[in-house]
DNA sequence: GCCCGCCTGTCAGGATGCTGTCCGCCGCGC
DNA sequence: GCGCGGCGGACAGCATCCTGACAGGCGGGC
């Protein structure tokens, strides 16, 4: 955990960073809105704590630039400032919380580790094929990026496909898979599907290829070369 | 956006109900840990508002039991508990913030939207597509400065399609968004939201459009060249 | 309290597009 | 060459989606 603390005034700047370190994060320290600039542009920081009244600027100002920037690390705004209006103002400038002086140390280091415990945002689960990617949480297939509208049969042919990539899907569990329980789904069915689901594929570059296997089934293959 | 209010006086579960609801926000509210372990393992919220003196049990033990079951959703802790102790408490239990009460009703706002933009890709105060601008303060919806009249419902949906702007916004997902415990939402009342939230932007030159995915939802797309 | 507006739902008709059946054709393997 | 499995066009049934019409609910103004 890597913090950048952002605080004009020196003894402030030594008292809170003591207590960081005391927390066993590694700190950097500056005193304007220059300097905080350039370190948070030279290197990745988990969080920023922030000091509103800087001599160079006022740090509501660098923090609204940097969310305009798209950056969305944590900041805690910590400053006199205390009024409910200038607190408001304050998170919805874009701060994570905002913690008005004078503070409780432990407060402080509570709110840090509530900020840096989120850090990590959930991956989700992505199947990957050639240039085909199947975001399994949205269903959503795209190619190189490039979203792919399929209809729901294809796009539930095309994952069973996904999950085996490099063996063969055999065509009684295709069967299976794309039919409910009352439906009985024909054998000419599943042909169909991927008929239509190649007659899609093929305007992409897919880096893939539905090979069919006869007499057995389907097999997904990386055509790369 | 749908919020859980967890708080077992009558009166303040009313007043910060309108409080939420005035935001344009969905709230369920319950007066349990019980009722609020149901309502959370019923549907999906966005942002849980928890007191912590329950009748039937310590708030701080139903976020803990959350924590532990993995479950990262945004909780703000909201009790008389305003101790420094208390404070650390309860963020050290789970909790991404905490106010003590008294509070005041901006505040709780502007917190909860801090919290709230941290959810999927948010990191901006406003959210842009293609001309659209959503001032998540505000709640207003303008279109190349030109301010945008919409219902609450067109609204919402609005922001649940933008925060997800490129992305598929699932049916079922929009349905519990905009729906809250009581008001049961027919797919036909989303549908319907949508055929009259793109009645009200086509006369605009948004550079955007609402894409419709069949069997899966609804696409917000830029549409610029 | 009453009227009137807006908001938001239900219902129903029509439009759209997905998906299966039918069937003739093709190509592989024998 | 022949048979069989696979392919894909044509078409029809059906699920989904769109939208106009209408009604109930809620709140503001008088």
């Amino acid at each position: 955990m890597r913090l950048l603390l952002v605080e004009d005034s020196d003894r402030l700047r030594e008292l809170v960073g003591e207590t960081i370190r005391e927390a066993g994060w590694r700190l950097d320290a500056v005193g304007s809105a220059g300097d905080a600039e350039a370190a948070l542009a030279g290197a990745d920081y988990d969080l920023v704590l922030l000091d509103l009244g800087l001599p160079d600027g006022d740090g509501l100002d660098l923090l609204r630039d940097l969310r305009r920037a798209g950056k969305a690390i944590p900041v805690l705004v910590l400053t006199a400032r205390g009024a409910v209006d200038e607190r408001i103002a304050g998170l919805d400038a874009g701060a994570d919380d905002y913690l008005a002086k004078p503070f409780n140390n432990g407060e402080l280091l509570a709110r840090a580790r509530a900020l840096l415990r989120r850090a990590p945002l959930a991956v989700q689960p992505v199947i990957e094929a050639g240039a085909l990617r199947y975001d399994v949480a949205t269903h959503e297939v795209s190619c190189a990026g490039e979203p792919l509208a399929l209809a729901p049969r294809e796009r539930a042919l095309l994952e069973v496909l996904m999950r085996h990539l490099g063996r063969v899907a055999k065509k009684r569990m295709l069967e299976e898979k794309l039919s409910a329980f009352d439906e009985e789904v024909s054998a000419n069915a599943i042909e169909l599907a991927v008929s239509r689901l190649r007659r899609k594929l093929a305007p992409f570059p897919t880096g893939i290829a539905v090979e069919t296997v006869r007499g057995v089934g389907y097999l997904l293959r990386e055509t790369t070369p």
